[in-house]
DNA sequence: GATTGACTGAGAGCGTGCTCTAACTTCTAA
DNA sequence: TTAGAAGTTAGAGCACGCTCTCAGTCAATC
């Protein structure tokens, strides 16, 4: 795969900094990224792609810990093993819907929050100062 | 307000921890809770409901710095300040909409993921190793 | 050949939100 | 009256996920 994005280019194109890239790359989030004759990184499209992915799935709450696990199982046995890591994804897809759920309960206690001052906003404006 | 639940029981009906309520009331989330003659802290229900709003607030993402705020306005202007409070949680309330449709999007590439993975499966047990 | 600017690795530092410790008090039950 | 369980404060410590610093390298430009 041609490597030839620099590591500015991106952090550009993914939106985390350059210190995060070369972060993740240390703790084996990104297998070594190809260098130039200068030792230089240049990412692929490919890098990209993953980082993308990987990027996903921090967004959406996976520790790095568990980002490890799933990259440590795609980078081992890149061939196989897809039913380990459609387990790993398929756990995490559980948590994610759950944490959907419970934004949208707790949006609900919220929004009824909201309500109730508007109440009351409506209420001072007709009758001045009103207690709770 | 009849103030006669102790810290332990606060912290079961809440799910926080003891030192997480002593640390909230530290930080001016909670206002100075009552005390029994002997220094304990004696909650009332209505310390308990406004924790639990205080937790909703938190599992929906707000900074502790925000919540301050809020508590402040409360504490502050108990009889007014409706507009400020409705105001500061509607801003809050687009946060977690925007939280939720982010999760949703990223729901889908994972989603997308494992299909993928349950193909390339279905692929091995008919073909053997299969790339990518 | 000197300067500039982007890169490197290793490691220190930081912000957030708890979580725990230590030393002390107070109440209850044996 | 003594043991132990639960409470108190102030402050230290911790886990996580970055984020920044530093000293050095390298290539291009003046």
């Amino acid at each position: 795969m041609a490597a030839e994005l620099t590591i500015q280019q991106v952090a550009q194109e993914t939106g985390l900094s350059v210190h995060t890239l070369r972060y993740y790359e240390r703790c084996g989030l990104i297998a070594a990224v190809e260098r130039a004759t200068n030792g230089h990184r240049r990412y692929s499209v490919a890098d990209i792609r993953w980082i993308e992915f990987l990027t996903r799935l921090r967004l959406t709450g996976m520790p790095i810990r568990q980002m490890q696990q799933y990259a440590m199982l795609v980078r081992q046995y890149p061939e196989t093993a897809y039913d380990e890591r459609r387990q790993l994804l398929e756990a995490h897809r559980q948590t994610v819907l759950e944490q959907i759920q419970q934004l949208q309960e707790n949006l609900v206690a919220i929004d009824w929050k909201i309500q109730h001052y508007s109440e009351l906003e409506a209420k001072v404006q007709t009758y001045g100062t009103v207690k709770s």
